[in-house]
DNA sequence: TATTGTTATACTCTATAACTATA
DNA sequence: TATAGTTATAGAGTATAACAATA
């Protein structure tokens, strides 16, 4: 990383006047951000809702929002899956999925078992109303997907989900080394 | 909630049957996600997740929240800045500034003027505390940075942000094309 | 009429902690 | 004791909408 010097700033010192005579806002296009410009978190946050905004409005009215699309897949493509590895999958607490599951259980979308070897484990598989429903998100999430690609350019795709996904493990792992 | 009985073929195919004897949960290392591999969004909440805990957890008892560090540095970096011009530059809805700075004026990190030529404008100026604390912080956001920086690779660094200022930017302006 | 900022309210997503039932 | 799932609650961050003051 390059190493950057920023102006200092003016402030407001004691024994200052504050004046309200002359006084403007600067010019809005011309915004000094400093080190903002580099500032990942908030491209990280601004990204995610702008991705997580085009989704859903081609979910329109499916009702089933973005998160749900996670957790639907996981039960459609791994049958019997557990809520604790639904919550592992898609970095959830436990607790998060359970509302999720209920509703889709309501709606008929999944049925949920109890393992026979351990019965506190509730097992997911989709009905055959949440197969379709999860295709249909499928089919509106690989539309998704081609519009990010078209907004980052195909040939950077997949060097960008491998850097989020090198970002996320290492400073997880980071973070679980100094003591969470 | 006692056991259940579904009709036939909840979930799979007519003749089925919904046996609990021999079901169990897949193994957790060999989960299918399918299409859930490429899919950005949920890496990104995870990026932003884990970006925005490292910073908060450098930052400390700071009593400032990394959301909070973006307001300031606009203030010291623009003085007499406005709240509009805050809350674009910060990609907030102006009431969601309010009580930021409302926080950090009785704090006594900023002051709040008046513009003389539009009186409804309220201009930002940074106190010699506010100038401190935005120091303070940003020594804390290099770090933060550094440590991305080491997750991503340094050689990817400029990409990684010049692709999500892209991916931003042509997907809000593809939203607002097709009416938001 | 339009804009700046304030306020009250509510929404989304998620986690924490206490609980049960099982193991 | 430990784990799977449930529930109640709360928190963080943000937006919407109605409003007063000002333009």
């Amino acid at each position: 990383m390059d190493k950057k010097t920023y102006d200092a700033a003016p402030g407001i010192r004691d024994g200052d006047v504050l004046s309200y005579g002359s006084v403007q806002a600067p010019d809005t296009d011309t915004l000094d951000h400093g080190i903002l410009h580099e500032f990942i978190g908030m491209y990280l946050r601004r990204a995610h809702e702008t991705a997580y905004e085009d989704f859903r409005a081609r979910l329109g009215d499916d009702a089933l929002h973005p998160g749900y699309f996670t957790i639907l897949t996981l039960i459609v493509r791994n049958p019997h899956i557990s809520q604790t590895q639904i919550g592992t999958a898609s970095a959830r607490d436990k607790s998060s999925v359970t509302k999720a599951l209920r509703w889709m259980e309501d709606e008929g979308m999944i049925v949920r078992l109890r393992s026979a070897s351990d019965r506190r484990i509730h097992l997911s598989v989709a009905t055959e109303k949440g197969i379709r429903q999860q295709a249909m998100m499928e089919a509106k999430a690989i539309g998704h997907l081609q519009s990010l690609n078209d907004a980052i350019g195909s040939e950077r795709y997949a060097t960008f989900i491998a850097t989020l996904k090198d970002l996320i493990r290492n400073l997880e792992s980071a973070a679980s080394a100094r003591g969470d």
